[in-house]
DNA sequence: TTTTGACTAAAAAACCATTTTGGTCAAATA
DNA sequence: TATTTGACCAAAATGGTTTTTTAGTCAAAA
């Protein structure tokens, strides 16, 4: 239906905007403007600015869950599997430009408001790693002594990993970084 | 000599307010005045505040490589010498004030000033660690590729788990969180 | 049902005056 | 000679005020 499709297209000037200028420096009128609209068609549809970049943030998110849920839904080898996520996983939230924006964001104690959507994509992820490991506990690759302290630390790697990764350019070969870190949780779990 | 006994004063009370209001709100003057001195005093001995707070940082470091050096230099099983060394180097640093100031500095690109003292830290961790897993590579308890790749991604594991850790209360169990860390690190590198 | 645009209250930015502070230095002290 | 002082300066930080911008509202229009 037509709402819908105005729906978008706010969607997609917020989006365009935001990961320009990131959420404090991005006007409501820009966005309205750049679709040829006044600003109050915005709140018809959004409660607030807010909740427009929430939207905005899950919509890439879930772009990024979809493609992580095809890597897990497919027939390979768990080990294989897990390499595939965690190249593709950092590579895809690499690119996702509201997603450094929320992280930087977060170290300032800013963007309380994204918690619920950080907090769903935490979640989802935990599931897949979860789910990853229990294949490869079940098939006797892997040997692990406690699945949720095993997920929990390798999380907490990858949530920490990601500020000097994305928001800093301290570290010179982000290629070479992942791969090592894949090497090093792999060897970790994986039987000799 | 006289000399070094007025300077060192001078460290202490620097030490003292640089923990409690770090670097920015603490004032040459009041440093000064604790010690019964006039500000001009303590530019007879350090040509900037922000020598000052290197001093000031780099003896903590240094205590803290003194106490890790300690741990390398035991004679025991290498992968006990590794656990032991993770321990007290997070258990250490957390409690040195004056290196989260620099971490939390680092984060919102000041405090450019402490690069050579924190470069000289992670030299001197880097070397460190090589010389434990090369230990352990001699004795045929570990068993590892590239020890330089692998000191390097376990180098920017720590230096990004810190934040977190330190800095934000967001992870719960500090204590459960290093042992997991150890265990994961022990585990990749260790011979089944 | 959807959009507009004038409107408001609050926040941000710009501005200015005042104070604080890092750093200097000639003179005093030891 | 080696060390300390404290008045002094320029630059930065701070506080307070005015102006501008912006998120959000809403009655009227489409």
């Amino acid at each position: 239906m037509t709402e819908d499709k105005v729906k978008k297209t706010i969607i997609e000037s917020a989006t365009i905007f935001f990961s320009k200028y990131g959420f404090y420096k991005t006007t409501m009128d820009e966005i309205a403007r750049h679709i040829h609209k006044a600003k109050g068609a915005i709140y018809y549809y959004f409660k607030s600015k807010e909740e427009l970049f929430n939207e905005v943030l899950k919509q890439e998110l879930n772009t990024i869950k979809a493609a992580l849920l095809k890597i897990v839904d497919r027939e390979v080898e768990p080990m294989e599997m897990f390499k595939d996520y965690i190249l593709h996983r950092f590579e895809l939230l690499n690119n996702s430009t509201n997603y450094h924006e929320t992280l930087k964001g977060n170290l300032f104690d800013k963007y309380k408001f994204v918690k619920d959507v950080l907090d769903d994509f935490h979640s989802f992820e935990r599931t897949q790693i979860t789910i990853i490991l229990e294949k490869g506990k079940n098939s006797g690759y892997l040997e692990i002594a406690s699945i949720n302290s095993t997920v929990e630390i390798i999380m907490m790697i990858f949530n920490s990993i990601e500020i000097p990764l994305f928001l800093q350019d301290s570290y010179k070969n982000y290629e070479n970084t992942i791969n090592e870190l894949i090497s090093l949780i792999t060897n970790s779990l994986s039987k000799k």
